[in-house]
RNA sequence: GGGGUCGUAGCUCAGUUUGGUUAGAGCGCCAGUCUGUCACACUGGAGGCCGCGAGUUCGAGUCUCGUCGGCCCCGCCA
């Protein structure tokens, strides 16, 4: 007697056409329904859900058995297709069932911790010690079986296109540019570690001196930084480089990418070419370089109409080459003392020491600080900002940076709190950004960072600013948004050792330390590389998009928690001190 | 590193403001009734380390301190 009989068909598969016919389906019981007269299981799949009926009085002890099903159990059951005399129009099999004839229990299912359904409320934790249960939900398989899709069309569109998929090491050098590496200790050479990669970016750039000419991989990046809802520190990127292009090859690649992925998903038509703007442009009418132009709400800048105002919040931040710009809250006139608070706190979180308010409703002004201002000065404002009878004007005074910052982040709340996020959700919005400062100036460590990373080829017109003014240099950097979220970013490459040596110069690096961080891409560039560039784009974010979530672990199958927790395999865990010793490290108790 | 918020039955939550008999509800679970259910319905029942640890008090789910964990945000990250 075999273990059990083997299915001749999947729960989601069976249809009116099958009526008549003896099957034999394996699955999980989702539900039973007793009766008492009739009986009912529901068994599922990864395909879906059939209706399993036994008549009590045909089948005595068929029933008698068959109260022994338990949600979860596994089981196999035998017998014919059969048209509903009631049937369910809302499941694609619901308009027929099995007529049971012979089941047996698989194997049976402890009580789970909490159901199997789609509309689940029970607490994430939970379901991340028990994911495998998790994952069993059909609204979950969803997600992944859409993960699977992004894969594959992802792999056609590029192979199409002549691109090679190469793998990349997983363990490769620690670089001290950019996010915080994860490391690996070496047994064989103690006291020395491997880096997991943050992207695969100098490997890729050695493919393109190979002359691969096309590659790309979905890979996995590491980067050890702090969790979010749509971070986690391992992701997958669809990594892409290739030779002799320039910018605009990328984005029409790119372009047709997302083009075909959108169709070929969700059944949508996007508009190619995408929007295009400058990184200053999105900053100052957005307050982003991810700006969502889903809706307007923009940003006016009336630093020039406050220069030499009376009010010193404002002029004495104008003095100090600041910014003084505003948000015109449509129809937000009536917004209570306790709102304003709450968007003041709210703006506090980006640095902002306060958020400046001018009110107009049934013709007058309210404000607090209409008192500080001349009428004029106020009218010039209001006519700025196309402050209509019940506009709302929020006004941020800071650096450029933080001025426009501030103002982005408050742009967006108040799109959430009018409801216009939520009318604008089924749309898509994609955008490159471009132009993007090469340098930024880090007062931490009181150097120039690279903005994207340190082989990011400059403007060729900017070039001779590298001498003159670093922080002017615009990048040949790009990243690509869709509404709200960046998904990708990329640049031209560096190709000549000259520029990438007066790059390291700029970011402070000695000959020596980046011979030594950097000494085999420096080699490499010395053998005839071409001209190349590429762009990585975010796997595990376009997913989150293309099924509307915003939880980045809906769509990882064994995600961490924003501690960094595995809560399944409790990850991460101590080590025999034996294993530690056999890497030749020791642990430092904080006390 | 910082801020906010949550932790009470298997699950979701009420009770905490103002300390006071035996800590409640819905779902699930168990038992029974039921011939067309599909979140079956109905009747009955079981089920509690109030996250953990100290403290205040005659008395703590409730107050204080600490600690662990989840979620969200800032910093960080592209």
């Amino acid at each position: 007697m075999a273990l059990f009989q083997k299915r001749t068909h999947n729960c989601g598969s069976l249809r009116t056409e099958d009526s008549g016919e003896k099957v034999i389906l394996n699955g999980w019981v989702a539900t039973v329904r007793d009766l008492g007269g009739l009986f009912f299981i529901d068994l599922r799949d990864r395909y879906g859900i059939t209706q399993l009926f036994i008549h009590p009085e045909d089948s005595p002890a068929l029933v008698e058995r068959a109260r022994q099903l338990k949600s979860e159990f596994v089981i196999w059951a035998s017998g014919t297709v059969c048209m509903r005399e009631n049937p369910n129009p809302k499941i694609p099999t619901g308009l027929i069932e099995i007529l049971l004839e012979d089941f047996d229990i698989i194997n049976r299912s402890e009580l789970p911790p909490f159901e199997i359904i789609n509309d689940i409320t029970t607490a994430e934790d939970l379901r991340l010690k028990y994911r495998y249960l998790d994952l069993r939900r059909p609204d979950l398989q969803k997600n992944f079986i859409m993960r699977n899709l992004v894969y594959q069309v992802t792999h056609n569109y590029f192979a199409e296109n002549d691109f090679l998929e190469i793998e990349t090491p997983v363990m490769m050098k620690s670089t001290p540019e950019g996010a915080r590496d994860f490391l690996v200790p070496s047994r064989i050479n103690k006291g020395r570690f491997y880096a997991l990669p943050q992207s695969p970016q100098i490997f890729k750039q050695i493919l393109m001196v190979a002359g691969f000419d096309r590659y790309m991989q979905i890979v996995k990046c590491f980067r050890d930084e702090d969790l979010r809802s749509d971070r986690q520190f391992e992701f997958t990127q669809i990594d892409i480089e290739m030779s002799f292009i320039e910018r605009e090859d990328i984005f029409s690649l790119i372009e047709g990418f997302f083009v075909r992925l959108w169709k070929e998903t969700l059944g949508i038509e996007v508009e190619a070419p995408f929007l295009q703007m400058s990184y200053n442009e999105a900053m100052t009418r957005y307050g982003s370089d991810k700006p969502d132009l889903r809706f307007g709400l923009e940003i006016n800048t009336i630093t020039d109409l406050v220069s030499n105002s009376e009010f010193k919040v404002f002029s004495d931040i104008v003095q100090s080459k600041g910014e003084v710009a505003l948000i015109n809250a449509k129809g937000c006139a009536g917004y209570s003392r306790k709102q304003l608070d709450e968007l003041t706190e709210f703006a506090k979180k980006y640095g902002a020491k306060g958020l400046a308010w001018i009110k107009f409703s049934g013709g007058v002004v309210n404000s607090p600080i209409s008192k500080f201002l001349s009428e004029s000065e106020i009218e010039k404002i209001m006519k700025a900002a196309g402050c209509e009878e019940g506009d709302l004007l929020l006004i941020s005074s800071d650096t450029w940076h933080r001025c426009y910052t501030i103002l982005g982040a408050v742009r967006l709340e108040i799109a959430r709190r009018t409801g216009i996020l939520e009318q604008v959700k089924n749309q898509y919005s994609f955008l490159w950004v471009t132009d993007f400062p090469l340098l930024e100036y880090d007062a931490e460590s009181g150097r120039f960072i690279a903005m994207h990373h340190p082989f990011t080829s400059p403007v060729d017109e900017d070039i001779p600013l590298m001498d003159t003014a670093p922080e002017k240099v615009r990048a040949k950097a790009y990243d690509i948004v869709l509404n709200g979220s960046e998904v990708g970013g990329g640049s031209i490459r560096i190709h000549r050792g000259d520029i990438q040596k007066r790059m390291f110069e700029l970011l402070g690096f000695t000959p020596e330390d980046a011979d030594a961080k950097f000494g085999f891409l420096l080699d490499a560039l010395k053998y005839g590389a071409p001209p190349h560039g590429g762009i990585a784009l975010g796997l595990d974010r376009i997913t989150m998009l293309l099924l509307g979530t915003d939880n980045i672990r809906d769509v990882i199958a064994f995600p961490k928690t924003t501690s960094g927790l595995s809560l399944m395999d409790g990850s991460p865990s101590y080590v025999d001190e034996a294993q530690l010793k056999e890497l030749g490290i020791g642990i430092i108790k904080n006390e």
